[in-house]
DNA sequence: GTTAGCACTCTAGCATACCGAGTGCTAATC
DNA sequence: GATTAGCACTCGGTATGCTAGAGTGCTAAC
């Protein structure tokens, strides 16, 4: 399908003002819109022939022009110039996520914020999965007289914290042995292995310490089965709100679609390519068909980790979104590979 | 303003089948509710004074009876019964929050989750500010070669964290080092006072140490400016989409006051009583005429803390919330006494 | 004091008419 | 042959009028 320079001017005219206005565009003030003179009757049968090419729509009759899931997708493949982010774009969003980048989960809830916010739409996390790591490290901190939390490090990128009590008092002393214990045995082990039996059979080789450290071990046990999991971290969902082409029953819809993280994340781990758009129906959810999503895979120390999305309608600014995506996935990869000390 | 029984009677059941349906009640499917044979006739009557009142009101000439502001305020303080809590409903709220139980603001937000998931209305919470505590403890854990991660836990229950940065390695020597100067340092001191000039002049009295410090001074100073701020978490916004009294403008009036802090915060912080109920324009919000909010401050340590609350409409089933509510910043208040050992 | 009966009121829902925006076609023009 | 002006046509949105139904308030009887 090659089509005409005029054609392309106008396909990406029409996109760019609808983008813009929401209305359907009609071919008066689609004239306007153009840098080369010419009559709306002109612009009427290239806009019927594009039409006919299944790149616009129109809602009925009598009304303008609306580009079609397929005029989309020309529009992003091959007519969209990707404008570079501006500088200001990158300040923003290093001072919005910069004071979080000491932990995963804080920082990807704080992506998924700065995301929504910036771009007016529902954005989505997920923090990495350490399923396919191993133990880095278990670190402890002495919270009260008789309590402790341990945090498990893992080589995917992943810190869970949990809290665990003793029925006498901690001293360094034992925080010392007991730091000693779990890194000694734990350290490389895969996260995968660590489950409460596991622990079991660690505590018999411990003899006498077992019994004093066995609310330390089920706390790694449970920090470890965390760390498999990968969270889903929602926010702005109400942003949609604000765009009338979604009525309430559409929101109710997408809302509800977004709070099931199972079939979210399926959406999310499509994985060829970093950065993907799905156009309505592309998504393979009928409950998006007027909802574009632009899904951008990080990595941390050169794997695969997770994904940061954003969803709106499809009448999207792809261009601005898209760049200031790639920006953040890959600022995301970067800090929790730092934060890993995995580069 | 004395009530015969009678009429107490219908106000309450007009109240509660108002709620339930979200329809006007009419006097006809009004009578078939009451525990007592009256005919449709008498009961208007009766209605009739309700609204001479000001108890009850009409949307219409036409249409059945709506409480108002007033007959809701009457219902809540002398007609509702105040259902206790069930056991089933106690076993939910712990199970959901208790799992976060090991971080102040984990725990909150892991309330603000429960409490909208519970009530199917907008929930909201404050986390601990630590404006008027003292530092109890500085941690140190080591994140990887040359971060580390500076914990700062303070008396009225805070726990901050930040992470910082050397060139040279850190050792375990080296952080015992700097743990035992810090808490040396700054234990008992009040968090206010630790701005970034306080850190300097401590710097000053370390010697040689402070160059190789200053780093973890200035965390330190970061995570106490971060601990007199009180964070809001707001979960459960799009709950409110599902009622059908608020049509979408309500909704973004709504959504756009909840999506600023420092005013919905003044709406938690009246701090007569536990637990209040605001109803309509008791708010002295515009936005939340057709809302009601009900907010339930928590204690840590015998001192007035943070609260609790949820937003929805006017119809509301008070008294399972309510109860719950006040269940939930029993609980919370307790954790967290619990989590800094203050009790 | 309570109740049956009835006229009255007001809304939601449906049909009809009109206006205007935008199209597609045809014929004239460059 | 591409472009343009002119014009009839189409269709959604708004305004208007009408009807049915729900619920009230009043009156008179019990």
């Amino acid at each position: 399908m090659e089509l005409s320079e005029r054609k392309r001017k106008i396909l990406a005219a029409v996109i760019e003002l609808y983008v813009a206005t929401g209305e359907p565009v009609g071919s008066k003030s689609l004239c306007q819109a153009l840098d080369f003179h010419v009559s709306p009757a002109t612009v009427r049968n290239e806009m019927s022939e594009l039409s006919a090419l299944g790149l616009l729509e129109q809602p009925h009759t009598s009304a303008g022009r609306v580009p079609s899931q397929k005029g989309y997708r020309v529009y992003i493949d091959t007519l969209m110039k990707l404008r570079p982010i501006s500088r200001e774009e990158k300040q923003y969003l290093d001072s919005m996520i910069l004071p979080a980048a000491y932990d995963p989960e804080k920082l990807l809830e704080g992506v998924a914020r700065v995301l929504a916010s910036m771009t007016k739409y529902a954005a989505v996390s997920t923090t990495p999965s350490g399923e396919s790591g191993v133990i880095r490290a278990v670190q402890l901190v002495q919270t009260s007289r008789r309590t402790a939390m341990i945090i498990l490090m893992t080589s995917a990128g992943t810190m869970k914290s949990r809290v665990f009590h003793c029925d006498f008092d901690l001293t360094p002393e034992i925080l010392r042995v007991f730091f000693r214990l779990l890194n000694d045995k734990l350290a490389g082990v895969p996260v995968a292995s660590v489950t409460p039996a596991y622990m079991q059979t660690m505590a018999a080789s411990l003899g006498e310490m077992a019994m004093m450290m066995s609310s330390a071990l089920m706390a790694v046990a449970e920090a470890a089965r965390e760390s498999m999991r990968s969270d889903v971290c929602l926010n702005g969902e109400v942003n949609l709100l604000f765009y009338p082409e979604f009525g309430q029953n559409e929101i109710r819809r997408i809302v509800d679609f977004l709070s099931r993280p199972t079939e979210l994340c399926r959406l999310l781990t499509q994985k060829d390519g970093a950065l993907r758009v799905l156009i309505g129906l592309e998504t393979n959810r009928p409950e998006l068909q007027d909802s574009s999503v632009i899904v951008s895979r990080y990595a941390v120390g050169g794997r695969d980790a997770g994904a940061i999305a954003v969803i709106g309608p499809t009448r999207m600014n792809y261009s601005k979104i898209i760049s200031n995506m790639e920006y953040l996935s890959g600022s995301v990869g970067r800090m929790l590979t730092e934060l890993m000390d995995l580069d």
